[in-house]
DNA sequence: CACCATGTTCCTTG
DNA sequence: CCAAGGAACATGGT
């Protein structure tokens, strides 16, 4: 989605200067060094891989990719050279006419030269490379809960703590099940799971009307949902977020419960 | 004050 | 080697 609305807006720019206002969150960690190598480069693409951000850079010493993550606070948009800056805005890239901002209030989130974390990442799991044998495959070797699994980016790409619960739900598969205890049919359904799961999301994304230059009308991208629009949370989550409520499925008091530190929302009843 | 939060990485312990 | 658990990062909402 991100990247699908910012590609019309970045590729074929130049980017002029770069401000670095929270050095946490660069790689190369001198940020004059990021400065330098950015300064004068040529945006030729833009791709997602996983949960990262991968902007195809052309500078004079060939290409060059810089990679973003949002973390869990972190945004981009592009806007006006003039508009003021938010409070926690991490990097500012200035092209001719624009600006492009990464804001992160927790910092969390990453634009770095650093293309090593995307050697690591398990396949997209829309991709033919993700299929249900690769999966039963991998499962089979572990037997850490399948929850957790889910959130390893190695196994599959692109999963976050909200899709894990949610796809398991669907699948109705208990959260706390060790992964190699996934019957054969278990895994098919999971598989099937994950992806129906992201591609609603995906879906969802591409048609939720979105707050261009923060209401009004200027062609500036602004990556957030138009105020009045319903949120992904109340419109499509079945578990997540939603302790104590009924099962969507069949009615049961959905429990929350918390594995390797992070919340996973589950129905006792449904899901074994 | 307490607890919670869409993520990743590192460390310790077993 | 693996897995579990915790912490760190840092800010804000409830």
């Amino acid at each position: 989605m991100l990247v699908g609305h910012l590609r019309p807006l970045l590729v074929g720019k130049t980017i002029r200067g770069v401000s670095v206002r929270r050095d946490k969150v660069v790689r190369p960690s001198k940020p004059n060094n990021l400065a330098r190598a950015l300064r004068g480069a040529r945006v030729a693409e833009l791709s997602r891989r996983g949960k990262y951000i991968v902007f195809h850079l052309q500078t004079d010493n060939g290409p060059l990719k810089l990679v973003g993550h949002l973390g869990m606070t972190g945004r981009m948009w592009l806007t006006e050279l003039e508009a003021p800056l938010p409070k926690h805005a991490a990097v500012v890239l200035n092209f001719d006419s624009a600006k492009f901002v990464f804001e992160d209030t927790r910092y969390f989130g990453r634009l770095s030269l650093d293309t090593s974390p995307l050697a690591r990442l398990g396949p997209e799991p829309l991709d033919s490379g993700f299929t249900a044998a690769y999966l039963r495959s991998r499962l089979k070797a572990s037997r850490q809960a399948i929850k957790v699994k889910l959130l390893d980016q190695r196994l599959v790409a692109g999963i976050g703590n909200i899709y894990a619960s949610e796809a398991l739900h669907r699948a109705g598969i208990s959260p706390n099940l060790p992964a190699t205890r996934l019957r054969n049919e278990q895994v098919r359904a999971l598989w099937r799971a994950i992806r129906a799961v992201l591609r609603g999301a995906v879906r969802y994304g591409s048609t939720v009307p979105l707050n261009f230059g923060s209401g009004n009308s200027d062609g500036f991208f602004y990556y957030g949902r138009a105020q009045g629009t319903p949120d992904y949370y109340e419109e499509k989550l079945r578990v997540y977020g939603r302790e104590n409520q009924p099962c969507p499925k069949c009615g049961a008091r959905i429990r929350r419960r918390v594995q390797a530190a992070r919340s996973t929302f589950y129905c006792p009843n449904c899901q074994h």
